[in-house]
DNA sequence: GCGATCCAATACCTTTTTCGCATCGTCCCA
DNA sequence: TGGGACGATGCGAAAAAGGTATTGGATCGC
């Protein structure tokens, strides 16, 4: 599991399809299709359900969505706070 | 950013010791110090103090030490929650 | 039914990243 | 001043990620 893989699931699963998520990502369709599977391989578990319209959620996926926001969110704070000469606590 | 990172970066800090830290994440020392060094560059902060002891952590070191155990403590969690079989709220 | 269309998946190759081994430069101490 | 213990660097090999082109399959319009 990467932060990548997160990034790309979370836009798959906004998305629910991977050609577009892909041109959100600025990256092509079939590393996505590859990084989205590797995840499940990973996970030993279905993330998707493959329509002919594109990806649906299944409730699995809806629990790791969760989870990769919050974990993509820590990362976010964390480059926040270390940008450089930002105090601890600037209000004291 | 990487998961992997964060993960040296983690155990670099607690052996206070690139060697040490290697042995224990099973990798050999250079690449520990080019990550460590990838992950300043990107922060655009110095994380340690290079002493002929070893590695010491900075102040913004030590911010992001607890960024970074919280970030992978919340991967640990979604893998875990991920685990097949396991209910949502096993106690209802 | 049948071709056109729109999906994701796969094959194949290139590029990028990561890693390990060997070695270096520096500092400290006996 | 020589040896030992650090982290840093050079370099070639291995692994991972990405891109283009193509395939397979399901659906829609005719």
């Amino acid at each position: 599991m990467s932060l990548s893989q997160l990034e790309y699931f979370v836009v798959v699963a906004e998305e629910e399809h991977l050609s577009r998520a892909a041109k959100r990502l600025h990256v092509s369709q079939p590393p996505l299709t590859r990084q989205i599977r590797a995840l499940e391989d990973e996970l030993e578990t279905k993330l998707f359900e493959r329509t002919p319209r594109g990806m649906r959620l299944l409730p699995t996926g809806v629990r790791l969505l969760e989870h990769a926001r919050g974990i993509l969110n820590a990362v976010e704070r964390a480059r926040m706070d270390l940008r450089v000469g930002l105090p601890r606590d600037p209000a004291r």
